[in-house]
DNA sequence: GAAGCACTCGTTAACGTACCCGGAAGTGAA
DNA sequence: TTCACTTCCGGGTACGTTAACGAGTGCTTC
């Protein structure tokens, strides 16, 4: 038996600022040192052949011991992994994922509406989808009219699917937290993305700080109007977490941050457009008239139509969301700011998190909240360039690999 | 030779939204249709070796056909692509990599100072670098004291490496764009990070857009302070290009959004804190004291212990990056707002558009610009528990391939 | 007619890993 | 002894791709 070859770990270990790498041989008899320059040849990374060729062993132990598999002798499983640390053995992932050739299909139930958010979402996700190499996955997206008209029939569909993976968006979560459920029983890993459902057995979420985004909007306010007055909220279905969230989040700052400003009952404006330009409509003609208005969920057409017919330019405004819309009104300042929720990293990001999870095993962040873009003025251009950025298909072979 | 088999495309194109996949065979002579659902056994993506037998030749062929090589009449290669092309081939990216098992060093040169900036640039880096499977990199990062001191020194040492590829914040680009001239010519792909060298041959820079970090700071005053003032700010070296853009956009934003406000002669630190100090004291008891003040450059702590002296309380700054120091300054008010410049995701783009360039060919975007964050009170939890977040080392084999 | 050349194309060996199959050695019972 | 069974291990194949090596044409040239 050849004694386990002793060898410099390969990957420098996180934190190890190393500037060269040096093999210095032992000095020579004759007192000279020979100090070879490897920096400029890196060794290849050992393999799991190289850790049987260094025990005398074959490549089908070392497989075994490395893999707490049965059929190995404790003696040479120690062995092993002793010579695996010692070598700095890492797994290739390369050749492992080619290995075991393995698919996925995840199914995408997304709504239509609002487009402005859930188009940008289903971006981000095809994008970390075509930039993940090392797996073949197949996306299936649904759609349905809106979150609140659709989601839970089409769901349905998704139960005898047997998905590997699903991303949503959850509406209502008191209505399909038990088809969820059923779906993750049958071993589909769920992550919800834009909006949590908690009770639903997902894996995992992907949002925004939906608590924060209403402080943010309560903060902005409270430092722009600064004498005393009255400030209004336009909010969503209160049932969806995201919106309740929200409206936590801006009266609990204001509260805070903003004694000098009172807060109006909150409007909830149920999904839908005309409700929500009538009760816009009230809200502006009302005795006590709003200095700030927080317009939390993102189809806020309706009641920055209100305003425009009520000629307001004393109210701030602070809206949700980016979307064409919106950039005239923030140039000309008749919007203070609009909370962008950055959907497509919130897709990138929450398919990432899949991926991982499914090709390599590792349990992601049960929440992880990413922070709003504040866009104001100023920083408008850069968000617009980044919206009218065409996806590139990228089909063709890039590069004939050369050398 | 027999017919090309026409077959559907196995990807789905992009921007097509199918619900679900079915292979429908043709109507049977009973007239029963059999409709099989295909999409709970996905059908394996086609290969090289699926369009050779399609067409009777040999993988080689197809090979030399696909990359455009020579040895291949113009027939087969036509037949060649037109298959591919029906099957909807797109090349196994895994097997690509594991057969040509490319090694890549690439070097990377960041000062030690400021350390709330390049540490987590240096993480970024170093995530992205563990996250790329597919790929061998070697980083051999390499410090200096300051981004104006050891920075050429260093780079010398680097023109023998003879890297793949190099990560740098280049400091006064008009002493080191020669030696990164001589180093791109070498063939090393350059890639800036958190400042531009536009004249140094490099490959492609990645920041946030310096002139909107400007602009914000200065709409942000403009909407806090709504009586006449004046404002003052401090930058660090106009002769780097971060600097001098930030400063541009601030003046600018300053006089289209803000008549009200006058800007005081700009102070330039020159990255030593005594000197900002000095500079600092004085400024703050003049006679015209500035009700507003943009700390351009991210070592602003001298700066802020001259304000703490002198007791001002009405004097809103906005500062930049994120730092422990400023945390409190935060939570208290004192501090209007921080501009984060997001070093991470700096780092990790960076790297990101560096390996895709060196592994899959892919030219970078030439400049790419991020949206600075921008830091309040009510957000500033958020990015707390993003900088205290560790990092995984993931040395060990997360799953043993089941199955 | 042999030799040389250019042009096509097929064959085959890797890359590092996972996993199946079967063999060798040992144990115990018939 | 023979057979069955367990424990441990080596050999081999396959994943999809690249690239080196030849082999087979048809053509020109001495």
């Amino acid at each position: 038996m050849s004694p386990p070859t002793l060898a410099k770990a390969w990957t420098t270990p996180a934190g190890s600022h190393s500037k060269s790498r040096y093999a210095i041989s032992r000095p020579r008899k004759d007192g000279i040192h020979l100090a070879t320059i490897v920096s400029k040849q890196p060794t290849k990374p050992p393999g799991i052949k190289d850790i049987a060729s260094a025990l005398g062993i074959s490549i089908g132990t070392v497989d075994r011991a490395l893999h707490g598999r049965s059929d190995v002798s404790a003696n040479t499983r120690a062995r092993v992994l002793k010579v695996a640390e010692q070598l700095g053995y890492r797994p290739n992932m390369v050749a492992r994922s080619l290995k075991l050739n393995r698919q996925f299909r995840v199914g995408v139930y997304l709504p239509r509406q609002i487009a402005s958010f859930f188009d940008p979402l289903r971006e981000g996700i095809r994008a970390a989808a075509a930039a993940y190499i090392g797996i073949n996955v197949d996306l299936d997206f649904h759609s349905f009219p809106r979150l609140d008209e659709g989601q839970l029939e089409e769901l349905e569909s998704a139960v005898g699917q047997n998905y590997d993976g699903l991303l949503l968006t959850p509406g209502d979560p008191g209505r399909i937290d038990s088809v969820l459920r059923r779906i993750a029983r049958q071993g589909t890993a769920i992550i919800c993305v834009g909006n949590d459902a908690p009770r639903s057995g997902r894996l995992a979420a992907v949002s925004t700080d939906s608590y924060t985004s209403g402080a943010i909007a309560a903060e902005m306010l409270a430092r722009t109007i600064q004498k005393s007055a009255a400030v209004a909220t336009i909010t969503g279905e209160l049932t969806i977490m995201d919106h309740a969230e929200k409206l936590r989040g801006f009266a609990a700052t204001l509260a805070v941050l903003a004694p000098h400003l009172s807060l109006l009952p909150v409007i909830e404006s149920h999904e839908s457009p005309k409700e929500a330009y009538r009760q816009a409509s009230a809200l502006l003609s009302r005795k006590p008239r709003p200095a700030g208005l927080y317009i939390s969920t993102a189809n806020s057409i309706p009641v920055l139509q209100a305003l425009d017919e009520h000629l307001l330019k004393d109210v701030q405004v602070i809206t949700t969301d980016l979307f064409p819309e919106l950039i005239p009104l923030l140039e000309s300042g008749k919007i203070l700011a609009t909370l962008h929720q950055r959907p497509f990293v919130q897709g990138r990001t929450a398919f990432e998190s899949l991926a991982r999870y499914l090709v390599e095993g590792v349990q992601p962040e049960p929440v992880t909240k990413l922070a709003p873009h504040i866009v104001l003025r100023s920083n408008l251009p850069l968000f617009l360039s980044q919206m009218i950025e065409p996806e590139d298909s990228g089909s063709k072979d890039p590069t004939p690999p050369k050398r």
